[in-house]
DNA sequence: GGACAGGTGCGGT
DNA sequence: ACCGCACCTGTC
């Protein structure tokens, strides 16, 4: 297969801040063979895959020539960054967002397929990070399309550390998912959640579209996406905000609510707090609460 | 072993 | 509306 690539400046994206801020499940790290402790990533979003390197300032996405189109989708890349940063710091000039911008420079947020999202997010309930991946690689592996993509070699790497293959596993199709079977989702350690996906999968084929929901003004699309079984208030912004481009919007999560405490010096319930972090951030709330999810987690 | 995880639905006030 | 609680399960 033919490959291409896309450059963009370090300062625009950050791979790592961009992929480890909690916005996405299906990356991995790996140190490409005979480049001496200079860390790449993969990453596979809906049936497609790209490598990314950083070379210097410059980053490089690699993949086949026809999904390029899709990923500079994904990265939001005719988007410039730096103006929104600007804008946030003006928002909120306060010592934590700016320690915070700083430590997540050239973080993105990404555009993301809604289906894989929903099922993402309805996994991620009180759920632990690599138990999640865990879970969507097993998905992916028993019920996605083998694909073929870039490989990557293997020579020199250390021990144990294995180079993405030639070959990778689609995000299944909502057809897949529903012939599974419920029980499917209790034998990939879903527990509970099991029937929450099985029952959204069912929705999806059955009577929600989900791409008709971009037309719909926020406050409906949330309302929409709550409908779904597992789909708390949490889950609804990030999917909104990961899959619907919907910045406005705030997801408070146990990291978030420690970034309240800090920033407001008081206490709420978690509606509140929603409520005056999105006022707080207006447009931009979702980038701010990428970075601070990013800069807490880290510390 | 027990606590914990990027919450949610449920049943109490 | 606003709590408080139980909850599958792998991992530390």
């Amino acid at each position: 297969m033919p490959s291409g690539e896309l450059c963009v400046p370090k300062n625009e994206l950050d791979i790592s801040a961009t992929l480890e801020c909690g916005q996405v499940f299906r990356f991995r790290r790996f140190y490409p063979a005979g480049v001496e402790a200079q860390p790449a990533w993969e990453l596979i979003s809906s049936g497609m895959r790209c490598l990314l390197f950083e070379d210097g300032a410059i980053v490089r996405i690699r993949a086949g020539k026809e999904d390029l189109p899709y990923f500079k989708n994904y990265f939001d890349l005719e988007r410039p960054y730096a103006p929104l940063i600007r804008k946030l710091r003006r928002l909120e000039p306060g010592p934590l967002l700016k320690k915070a911008l700083s430590f997540a420079r050239g973080l993105r947020l990404l555009r993301q397929d809604k289906f894989e999202t929903l099922i993402g997010f309805i996994i991620s309930t009180n759920n632990n990070i690599s138990r999640i991946r865990g879970i969507i690689e097993r998905l992916c592996a028993a019920l996605g399309e083998r694909r073929e993509g870039l490989g990557e070699g293997g020579a020199g790497r250390p021990a144990g550390e294995k180079g993405p293959q030639g070959s990778f596993f689609a995000f299944p199709p909502a057809e897949a998912m529903a012939r599974a079977g419920e029980n499917f989702y209790r034998n990939l350690g879903c527990g509970y959640r099991s029937p929450w996906l099985f029952k959204a999968v069912k929705k999806v084929l059955e009577t929600v579209n989900l791409e008709a929901l971009a037309e719909l003004p926020t406050e409906d699309l949330i309302r929409a996406l709550r409908e779904f079984e597992g789909v708390g208030p949490k889950a609804a912004d990030c999917i909104a905000l990961f899959a619907y481009g919907r910045h406005e919007l705030f997801p408070v999560d146990t990291w978030m609510k420690k970034a309240y405490r800090d920033l407001f010096q008081d206490e709420a319930p978690e509606k509140t707090m929603r409520k005056r972090l999105m006022e707080r951030f207006g447009p931009y709330s979702g980038l701010a609460q990428q970075v601070l999810f990013y800069y807490y987690r880290s510390a």
